[in-house]
DNA sequence: TAGTAATTTCGCTATTAAACGAAATGATAT
DNA sequence: ATATCATTTCGTTTAATAGCGAAATTACTA
């Protein structure tokens, strides 16, 4: 039962590594923890599909969520017991870090601000 | 412009992980080359089928291809560069071990032959 | 308690991807 | 050279996924 879990359980790990927007917010939060308006800025999609790919990340494993006053917070989730969960949290930065697109998402992240951005 | 491509090439890796019939695909071509009718064979789905599942693993960087008498050969890709790829090669086998499709999948493998199974 | 703001969920549309069978291709062997 | 067989490509169908805007939810704050 568990065991035919495992294979299903990688799936998931690949398929939410598998879209440019969800790799971009990874990258993101390897700099720091980002609320969802904070994330919507810099991608320029609609909130409502960061939220969808917040919870496709954090099914998978790869974020944690927190609620800070009105904000939730997402982070990486660096406690995880999983092999290959680790092992991409650990390479991505070094393989991405030369994409014109995450350097540039980074540039943002240093200065990005909930309390100029919000109220939808 | 090249460095544009990177996260491509990343979301190409992640994609072609991210179905059952190619990370099976991948698992029993640890353990030998095998042709695609043998490939066909433990899979049970149709030729053309696993004919399009082993593009998208060659063109991921994943294996190699090359010719046998009537035969094409498909066997893994040790001598890749690819960071993201040779830990993927490396890791999955542990992490996909104990799943129980697998392991059917791998003792197939030792008694599969392309002499018997072919002539579609 | 009512209002407001951040986030999530829902319903929909457009695109991508997996699967099949049939036809085309490539290469061996008679 | 022709027949045969392994593989690939093509055309189609069906299922999954990313995106949006609107409505629902959650939780501060006035």
């Amino acid at each position: 039962m568990i065991l035919r879990k495992i294979m299903n359980k990688a799936i998931k790990i690949f398929k939410a590594l598998s879209d440019k927007n969800r790799l971009r917010i990874l990258l993101m939060l390897t700099k720091k923890k980002l609320c969802v308006c904070e994330i919507q800025d810099i991608l320029s999609i609609t909130v409502s599909t960061v939220s969808k790919h917040l919870s496709i990340l954090r099914d998978a494993g790869f974020i944690l969520d927190e609620k800070d006053g009105k904000w939730v917070n997402y982070r990486l989730n660096t406690t995880s017991k999983d092999m290959i969960l680790n092992q991409v949290i650990l390479i991505l930065p070094f393989y991405l870090n030369d994409d014109e697109l995450i350097k540039s998402d980074l540039i943002k992240v240093q200065s990005v601000n909930r309390k100029n951005l919000c109220k939808i």
